[in-house]
DNA sequence: AAAATATTGTCAATTCATTGACATTCCCTT
DNA sequence: AAGGGAATGTCAATGAATTGACAATATTTT
């Protein structure tokens, strides 16, 4: 296997690859082509081969791919068959929401700690952890061995926790806050802004309006 | 104005851009040269006149840009100028979390109801609405001109309840569920995956040990 | 066992996105 | 009011991602 960078574009298609072989996996789909794959997943079959050996050839000629076998190793590409030991920074509402979603577990992603800084939260019971208080922070990571933080705090306060975290070990951060966070090499970040989604929602909306009205035009002439 | 497709790739950036400028503006900055953001932002000038450029021109040579203007144009371009009415599909951890969200109100989001099929929850107030049952989400969207719906359901029901949507003249859905949907042409989809999210930054954090541990080939060698 | 068929892996071509360069335009100072 | 300086808008060049094409190779059938 070779050294060489693989591009986010690849990555980011990967978790959907992944998605769409288990399912096929737990209808009893023991072989599919790249044809196949493609009608399915509404991609190139072309695009599908590419991307595969990247990683190295998964693949039979003349028979197409075992869907277990598949499976299973992009399961490996994306560092699913480790474990991941995961706190969760902020116990508001999003914060709450996350240490309540049990799905992540199954792949691995072990929910071991949930912080706040708000001392009336403290000692609450959050699927059987007491919420701690972020002076605990610090140690609590590097005893644990936390691999991952989950950032579900104000931006104002986002920076300055993941400064924190940075001297701790961590390995990566999933990012909820509304701001860039500056870490050094060899923590990951992984932002989600969901009001940047929620935007280009409302663009993409826009736009399809525009389209369909005829004389649109008009209107935007209106606004000088 | 032109009417030529603008690239998803330009209109990713654009809630950054639209980030960025509100921070200078509530600062006080009355002006930016495309250099001066670039440096912030740790983008390329050249990229950020690209962009610009595909809506027309927002800057004056030899001045640059002005950051009210710039920043409100952004927003129409993202259509923040009109308001949205949504409903939350799904009121589970995840659900409520998100109408708590009080934030996206100020962009002109605006939380009209919200429902779910389990009856033990019906009339439970969240930000004083009540949760509906499902069976009154057509009629409901439709006498209240509802745009946008985000699910926040499990994805066995998602496709189901999108179809539910696509007769009703929602404009838009945000699909937190994790499967792709299929709606009709006019109807606007963004999904937030939120596992694949995190499979993504469990790739990366993989791939930074194992960059930075020298050897790693050899632990690659054992897995046959 | 050989021929026919299917499908990968990969190279080349194309399309799309980003960056670089610079003429043009406007601001600002003198 | 005129000239120097600054920064845009835009074109061209580069680089990255996607698609298309096909030789190589395995499977399946006869």
């Amino acid at each position: 296997m070779d050294n060489k960078e693989i591009s986010q574009a690849v990555i980011g298609r990967l978790p959907r690859y992944f998605r769409f072989l288990g399912e096929l996996k737990d209808e009893g789909v023991e072989r599919i082509s790249s044809q196949e794959l493609s009608d399915i997943m509404n991609v190139t079959a072309s695009q599908i081969r590419q991307d595969f050996n990247n990683f190295g050839g998964f693949g039979q000629q003349g028979y197409g791919y075992n869907v277990a076998y598949l499976y299973e190793e992009i399961g490996r590409i994306l560092g699913l068959d480790k474990t991941h030991k995961l706190i969760i920074i902020g116990a508001g509402n999003l914060g709450q929401a996350l240490a309540n979603y049990t799905n992540f577990d199954r792949r691995g992603f072990l929910f071991k700690g949930i912080f706040d800084c708000d001392p009336s939260l403290y000692g609450k019971k959050i699927r059987s952890m007491e919420i701690r208080p972020m002076e605990e922070l610090e140690d609590f990571v590097k005893e644990n061995e936390i691999d991952m933080a989950v950032l579900t705090i104000p931006k104002a306060s986002a920076a300055q926790v993941a400064r924190r975290l940075s001297h701790t070990g961590i390995r990566g951060i999933w990012n909820f806050a509304h701001v860039d966070l500056d870490v050094p090499d060899g923590i990951q970040v992984e932002n989600v802004h969901l009001s940047d989604s929620l935007m280009k929602l409302a663009y993409n909306i826009n736009r399809s309006e525009n389209q369909m009205l005829p004389g649109f035009e008009s209107q935007l002439m209106d606004e000088k």
